[in-house]
DNA sequence: TCAACTCTGAGGATTTTCCCTTTTTTTGTG
DNA sequence: CACAAAAAAAGGGAAAATCCTCAGAGTTGA
């Protein structure tokens, strides 16, 4: 596959050195060119705004001063949704990967890659429209599978069916008619579970059902 | 890239016609070994277990009478996790796609592709770990958005951080310490919120929150 | 058999929540 | 400024939730 031109490529990064050599190896790849940096998100709105030409693909850092990758990517995703984000981060954690793609990022690269993977990732990101190496594809797959929030607390199965109706719009009192159970057998269970759970309210009982998957929303 | 051996592949998928001629397309390409075709989960669970020769990746069809795509590579990535498995359905719906990624498949191919994109994605799972079409990217990305589930109400600033303080086990005095409101006033915008919302109480209101992201669990 | 334990539930007190109505204060606008 | 609308606050009262302590009925196990 050749390319007749070249794809022009913008670099936000608030580093200098960085964004500068980085300039240096994209245009050593030959099918790139740099059209311009940005030191921060704000200055890269003023710019792209300015420019003639538009970038196919912004390399876009995500710790930076005055607006930062999140918000660049988010803006960006809503003023020009062609224009592909490859986001650009020292960080791995789940958390921060997560998140730069719900701003809308197209591929989320680390810094510590052989250049070789950013050339892969720029024309990925062009062709496939989206690019993410192993890590990042493993978060995202990860991400799926919320970690199996077990309940510690050993609940019998009358307290499990009492807060998940804890968790409706019931007071205790028709919670017990429809357990068959005395309002007061009720009380004594909303008691214990307050006290082991340490818990001081019924809003504590419905946060805790649902960090626990005790109860689902809809 | 060259590969000297050629890489061992198993067919899962009930409809011996398809399984025929998908092995011949397979062995067209030169890179690629059947090694055996399985009918369903529980005749592939069978035969792997009795060959001596283990696969790298199983074309894995979703539909299937006895022991289905889903159980099948739920089971597969506990017994064996360096076997990849792609799955091969014709259902491009996110559900489906999800639930298929979250039961351990590596990949997920739809049965209407171009056969350039199945040796693609072959070589992909396997030196890659993982394969994914634009589309199912595309879906694995749009289920990070949850759907902007938006307040159809609308709420100003102070009812929406009143409920974001209702979730926690602050009593509604506290709440109005917090917001430094007197507690009446916050009777009052429970009162408005309850009629609006239409629900019964502060249970009703976290639920509300929760569904409209209001709040975050955690 | 008897002590220990669990489940159920009663009595009674206090606090919080919930509801309705009215008043005061603040805010926006011509 | 003046006036209307919105927001904040208050009073009073009923219902629900919360917090104690205690007791009988059944089960279990040494």
């Amino acid at each position: 596959m050749t390319t007749p031109t070249k794809h022009n490529v913008v670099i936000v990064d608030d580093h200098l050195l960085f964004a500068g050599s980085l300039e240096k190896l994209l245009e050593s790849f030959g099918e790139f060119n740099v059209l311009f940096h940005a030191k921060n998100g704000a200055d890269f709105q003023q710019k792209l705004k300015a420019s003639k030409v538009q970038p196919d693909v912004v390399l876009l850092d995500i710790n930076m001063p005055v607006m930062d990758g999140f918000e660049t990517a988010n803006w960006l995703s809503s003023y020009r949704k062609d224009i592909k984000v490859l986001a650009l981060s020292m960080d791995d954690d789940e958390e921060t990967i997560l998140r730069m793609l719900r701003c809308g990022a197209n591929g989320y690269l680390l810094k510590d890659i052989h250049p070789d993977k950013l050339r892969e990732a720029l024309l990925e990101v062009m062709t496939r429209g989206y690019y993410h190496s192993e890590k990042v594809a493993a978060t995202l797959l990860h991400s799926l599978n919320p970690t199996q929030k077990k309940p510690e607390h050993h609940l019998k199965e009358n307290e499990r069916i009492f807060i998940s109706l804890a968790c409706t719009e019931m007071t205790y009192k028709e919670i017990a008619e429809k357990m068959n159970l005395s309002p007061k057998t009720i009380d004594g269970y909303r008691h214990e579970l307050f006290t082991r759970l340490q818990i001081k309210n019924r809003v504590g009982l419905v946060i805790y059902a649902l960090k626990h998957d005790l109860y689902r929303i809809q």
